[in-house]
RNA sequence: CGGGACGUAGCGCAGCUUGGUAGCGCACUUCCUUGGGGUGGAAGGGGUCAUGGGUUCAAAUCCCAUCGUUCCGACCA
């Protein structure tokens, strides 16, 4: 391979974070805001998210969830109204104090979460147990005043979804849950072919405000962790801060049981994390906004090369695949790299021979492997192809989460799974000694409990670090972005 | 929020030490050439040197401040 003139990205293996950065900026996803901490959404960046909530946006709706919007401003009271909350979201509040040239009355905070402004709009529309379950969403931007922003993972402000939802019992609530949290699993392994981990969150990794969090967690190539969605189970915590109260079956007057849950525009972060390479993006067919390039080959010294070229991008097309012609007067090697930066997930190329032979020659990306189909029946068999890849981009990042996870005896092996990346270290551990092992791990190693896998099949009985008898619990420590 | 690096054309950089009114490569425009891994050539267009202040006859260059980006930590989806 010559050398890369146009533009160049720092290997991934050389530094991470840096790879990251380069690979957001020139596959053309974002760019940098003049506000600090914000980020533009480019067109490819945004093609993303908009394939993401697509497909979400469908299920949600097969659920009976319905979409709503709310302000996105919250008056400061409204927010102090639940404890935990406001301890949990202060550090991080943008704050507008004045409206025109006149001083509130009282300050505006802009949404980090919308909690509170449901709650407040609950507490009107909830009366009796007929007008449960409430199944809401919005899809829109939060803000929070991060101290470090990194595209996609962690920016002031950013896209997603957030449900909320009421109940009139707590089973149908944490079922609920639950059921959100499969969604999200879905996400990855139907559409952004990512393997998460799906398990509860420790205590001190909960929700602010929440009785029970639970997380997908996706695995990072330096072995360190992604929370890529949350759902929670909040239980009537808020409900009875909010005064939301509804008359039961029995007559009663109680407080509905709640749940929120959301996912993201970090998924995009993941998506960049888990398939790229050194060469650039890569992505999985189902959300790639250009599924397929067709590079032709000595189109103008052979004309036949671009009336083929035409035909086979009107076929793809009709058979739904989303492909693009490159007939501009680039050379080819200029658009094969052009075209795997951008991480289009197969690259079709018809030239004289090809069209000699009867074939089109094709490379996916994400394992460069090349071959050739007959020209004939592409309708079909590109389409095939294309799920072909998606499958195997999904097999490689579930077995690259496999290898990762690692079952570890005792604590020189937790130590040694942390410090060296190597992955998500899974230990069995007392319920008892639960908090001390944080303490001890956060200090020592700076990893933290990311999940306890639903999986909790034990290993040993033992716990991992004190080697007592009597673990009960499996747990899953890494760092984490 | 601490520590480091950086800010000059769309991108990547040189120029700064030793002040004298801005340059290179890529990209862009036109033409030719080439075309199965970033072709080769010719002619062009494009910059109040991050911002503000100071020193000076004169500042991209020296001094001060501010802002932004980035990397490494701490903190958080």
């Amino acid at each position: 391979m010559s050398s890369k003139k146009v533009t160049s990205i720092t290997p991934k293996s050389e530094n991470l974070t840096q790879w990251y950065t380069d690979v957001c900026v020139k596959a053309e996803l974002m760019d940098y805001a003049t506000t600090k901490g914000f980020i533009i959404y480019r067109p490819d960046g945004y093609a993303l998210w908009e394939s993401i909530k697509d497909y979400f946006d469908k299920r949600i709706k097969a659920l009976g969830v319905r979409n709503v919007y709310l302000p996105s401003l919250i008056p400061m009271s409204l927010l102090k109204k639940e404890a935990d909350l406001i301890a949990g979201f202060a550090p991080e509040c943008a704050v507008i104090t004045k409206g025109g040239n006149k001083e509130l009355a009282e300050p505006m905070v802009v949404r980090p979460t919308s909690e509170t402004m449901f709650c407040d709009h609950f507490k009107n529309i909830v009366h009796s147990y007929n007008d449960l379950p409430v199944k809401y969403n919005q899809w829109c931007s939060v803000v929070r005043w991060e101290k470090t922003t990194r595209p996609f993972l962690r920016g002031a402000e950013f896209l997603w979804q957030e449900g909320h939802c009421l109940f009139e019992t707590e089973n149908e609530a944490r079922e609920f849950t639950l059921t959100m949290l499969r969604e999200y699993n879905m996400i990855g392994s139907e559409l952004l072919a990512i393997p998460f981990v799906m398990g509860a969150k420790p205590s001190s990794e909960k929700f602010a405000g929440a009785e029970d969090t639970y997380t997908i967690e996706a695995m990072m190539p330096d072995g360190q962790a992604l929370q890529s969605g949350t759902s929670h189970y909040l239980g009537q915590g808020f409900t009875k801060a909010y005064d939301i109260k509804f008359q039961g079956r029995d007559n009663k007057l109680d407080n509905p049981y709640y749940i929120s849950w959301g996912v993201s525009t970090r998924l995009l972060g993941a998506l960049i994390m888990v398939h790229g390479d050194d060469e650039g993006l890569v992505l999985p067919p189902r959300v790639a906004p250009t599924q397929a390039v067709i590079v032709p080959i000595r189109m103008d010294s052979d004309p036949n090369v671009l009336k083929v070229a035409r035909e086979l991008e009107s076929q793809l097309k009709e058979a739904g695949v989303r492909v693009y012609l490159d007939d501009s007067n680039k050379t080819p090697g200029w658009k094969f790299a052009q075209y795997e930066m951008k991480g289009v997930p197969l690259r079709i190329e018809v030239g004289p021979k090809d069209i000699a032979n009867g074939v089109v020659s094709f490379t996916k990306r994400y394992d460069s492997s090349k071959s050739t189909l007959p020209i004939e029946n592409l309708a079909k068999t590109i389409p095939a192809l294309l799920e072909e890849i998606q499958a195997g981009m999904y097999q490689k990042a579930l077995t690259f989460l496999n290898e990762h996870i690692i079952e570890c005896h005792n604590y020189e092996e937790v130590k040694e799974v942390i410090t060296s990346g190597k992955g998500f270290a899974k230990m069995m551990v007392c319920s008892k000694n639960e908090a001390e092992l944080e303490t001890k791990l956060k200090s020592e190693l700076n990893a933290t409990p990311r999940v306890m896998p639903f999986d909790q099949r034990p290993f040993q009985s033992t716990d991992t670090v004190t080697g007592e008898e009597g673990a009960d619990t499996v747990i899953y420590f890494a760092r984490a972005y």
